[in-house]
RNA sequence: GGCUCGGUGGCAGAGUGGUGAUGCAGGGGACUGCAAAUCCCCGUACGUCGGUUCAAUUCCGGCCCGAGCCUCCA
C-alpha cells in the first residue's frame, strides 16, 4: 500500500509502526453550525481509508475529534443566550446524522476538547518545562524558534514566519510566528482553571493532546483538509514533537483537496456554502458519497448539479447489475478483485477502483452460469463495501424517490397491472399511454424477462 | 510576491516513455409490439513553445491559464 505523504511530497510505501495496531487521527469539525459539503469530503475519504486499513490490519484505531471549545461556538452561544454545551450538542448530533446519511462509519474514538482539559494543560506544562513554550500576560505561547524543523511540513520558510510580515504581532509574543497554546477567558466567556489562570486552550493544542491521549506519541496517519497544513498541522507537529522529546508525531500526513462550488471557492462571503443536509433533501446520501469519491482525494473537486446527477446514474448502473441478479445468492468465498484493491492501495485511487467496479458490473450483466453470477455478485458487493456503497437493496435504490408528491407505490402497481392487461389484449395504444403517464410523473417502466418493473427517475 | 498543486475527447475523470482506463452524453447494431434495461461496435483527447530521446500526452525548462495556502477555513 502506498500513501502520498505531505511531509515528503511523495507517495511512500505504507508501513505501520505496529502492524498489530494502526493509528489514524483526522481533524474533525468545530461544532458551531451544520456541516457543509466541503466538510463531508475528508469524512468520506478517510472513512474509505479506514475501511481499507481494517481489511489489511487486525486493528485500526481511528480517532476523529469534535472541537467543542472555540470562539465561534462562544459567539453562537452568546447570540442565543445559552451555554456552549447546547450549541455543541446540537451540531455534534447534526454532524453524526449527516455522516450517517453519507454512509460514514463511526470512528473508534471521537474525543472532545472539553473532556481533555487535564491532558491539554499537562502538555502545555511539559512544553514550558522544556523551554518550547513560555507564559506571558496570562497567555502561553509556543516558541517557534525553539523548533528548528518548524515549517518543514508546509514547506514554509521559518524566517519569514518569524518575521510575520502579514500578521499583527501581539506585544507579548517573542516572535511573530509564536502561536497561542492557552489564552485567558474574560468572566463572561467559558473558561477552565489552569496554572496560568482561568482560560481556554488555543486552536492547535487540542489535537496534539487528544492524539497523544488516545493513540500515543507517534501516530501512523494524520489526515485532514488541505487548508489545515498550515498553520494547524504545522503547529500540531511542532507541539507534539517538542512535547515528546523529538519523537516523530505523525509518520504519514494525508490531505484531501478542496471542493469548489461551480468552480468557485465555497465561502460564506460569496454565499455559496452548501450544507450536507440541504443536498440530502434532493439526493440520496449514497449518490453524494459517490460524487465525493469520483475524483482522486488529493485533487480539487468541483461540486455542481451535474456531478451529483452523474453519481446517481453511476449507481443506477451498478445497482442495475445487482437487481438483475437479485435471485442469486452471492458466493461466500469471493472477495473484491485484486485490481480493485490494487487501485485503492495506490494512494486511494478511487476513480481507478470505480473503473474496476464497472468492469465487474459488465461481467455480471453478461454472466450466464449461476456460478459466475454468484461469484461476480459477491465480488461487486465486497468491493462496494470497501467504498461504502452498494450495500442497500437494489429495489430500494430504484424506488428511492426524492421528488415531493410523487406517485404512491399502490398507484404505480395499479397502473402497471392495468398496462399489463392492455398489453395482453395487444392494446398497445393504451399500454403506451399508461407508460407515458407514469413517465410524466417520474416513473420509468421497464419490461424484463422477470416481468414489468419500474424505477424513479427523479 | 512566496509556497503547493493542476491544465487529458462534448462533460466528468484515471493513467502511461512506444499496443489511447472508466462513467455519462452522442452515433450504429442486437434484443423489444414500441420502449427501457442489457450486450456488441464506434472517438485522428492529452494548454502552449522549446529541449532530451529511436520514440513524449507521459521526463526537463520557459510561457499562458486555473485552484489552494501564506496565523484559528475541511
Amino acid at each position: 500500500m502506498q500513501l502520498h505523504n505531505t511531509a515528503s511530497g511523495r507517495k511512500e510505501p505504507f508501513v505501520p509502526q505496529n502492524p498489530e495496531r494502526v493509528t489514524m487521527y483526522v481533524c474533525g469539525p468545530t461544532v458551531y453550525s451544520y456541516a457543509h459539503i466541503g466538510n463531508a469530503r475528508p469524512a468520506v475519504v478517510f472513512d474509505v481509508l479506514a475501511r481499507l486499513l481494517r481489511r489489511r490490519y487486525p486493528r485500526v484505531d481511528y480517532a476523529r475529534n469534535i472541537t467543542d471549545i472555540d470562539d465561534k461556538i462562544n459567539a453562537a452561544a452568546a447570540k442565543e443566550g445559552v451555554e456552549i454545551g447546547v450549541i455543541t450538542a446540537r451540531f455534534a448530533a447534526a454532524y453524526h446524522e449527516d455522516l450517517a446519511a453519507l454512509g460514514v462509519a463511526p470512528t473508534d474514538f471521537e474525543p472532545r476538547v472539553t473532556e481533555h482539559l487535564p491532558q491539554i494543560i499537562s502538555m502545555i506544562e511539559r512544553l514550558i518545562a522544556s523551554k518550547h513554550a513560555y507564559a506571558a500576560e496570562a497567555h502561553v505561547l509556543f516558541s517557534v524558534a525553539s523548533y528548528p524543523d518548524y515549517g518543514q511540513l508546509s514547506k514554509r520558510d521559518p524566517r519569514e514566519l518569524l518575521a510575520g510580515a502579514r500578521v499583527e504581532v501581539a506585544p507579548y509574543k517573542k516572535d511573530a510566528g509564536d502561536f497561542v497554546l492557552w489564552k485567558p477567558s474574560p468572566p463572561e466567556l467559558p473558561g477552565w482553571d489552569s496554572p496560568w489562570g482561568r482560560g481556554r486552550p488555543g486552536w492547535h493544542i487540542e489535537c496534539s493532546a487528544m492524539a497523544e491521549a488516545l493513540l500515543g506519541d507517534t501516530i501512523d496517519i494524520h489526515g485532514g483538509g488541505h487548508d489545515l497544513v498550515f498553520p494547524h498541522h504545522e503547529n500540531e507537529r511542532a507541539q507534539s514533537t517538542c512535547a515528546h522529546g523529538g519523537a516523530v508525531f505523525s509518520r504519514y500526513w494525508l490531505h484531501n483537496g478542496f471542493l469548489t462550488m461551480d468552480s468557485e471557492k465555497m465561502s460564506k462571503s460569496i454565499g455559496n456554502v452548501l450544507l450536507v443536509r440541504e443536498i440530502l433533501k434532493h439526493a440520496p446520501g449514497e449518490a453524494v458519497r459517490l460524487a465525493l469519491l469520483t475524483g482522486h482525494y488529493r485533487q480539487p473537486l468541483d461540486w455542481n448539479d451535474e456531478a451529483l446527477a452523474d453519481a446517481r446514474r453511476k449507481l443506477d448502473r451498478l445497482y442495475g447489475a445487482l437487481r438483475d441478479t437479485a435471485d442469486v445468492a452471492p458466493a461466500t468465498d469471493a472477495v473484491a478483485p485484486d485490481a480493485f484493491l490494487a487501485a485503492l492501495d495506490d494512494d486511494l485511487n478511487t476513480p481507478a477502483a470505480l473503473a474496476e467496479l464497472f468492469e465487474l458490473a459488465r461481467a455480471l450483466n453478461k454472466a450466464e452460469s449461476a456460478d459466475d453470477k454468484a461469484r461476480l455478485r459477491a465480488q461487486l458487493l465486497d468491493a462496494g463495501s470497501v467504498l461504502g456503497i452498494l450495500q442497500a437493496d437494489p429495489a430500494a435504490w430504484f424506488s428511492h424517490s426524492t421528488a415531493a408528491g410523487s406517485v404512491s407505490n399502490e398507484e404505480i402497481d395499479r397502473l402497471v397491472a392495468q398496462r399489463a392487461e392492455a398489453k395482453k389484449a395487444r392494446n398497445f395504444a393504451e399500454s403506451d399511454r399508461i407508460r407515458d403517464e407514469l413517465k410524466a410523473r417520474g416513473i420509468l417502466i421497464e419490461d424484463s424477462a422477470q416481468g414489468t418493473r419500474w424505477r424513479s427517475i427523479n
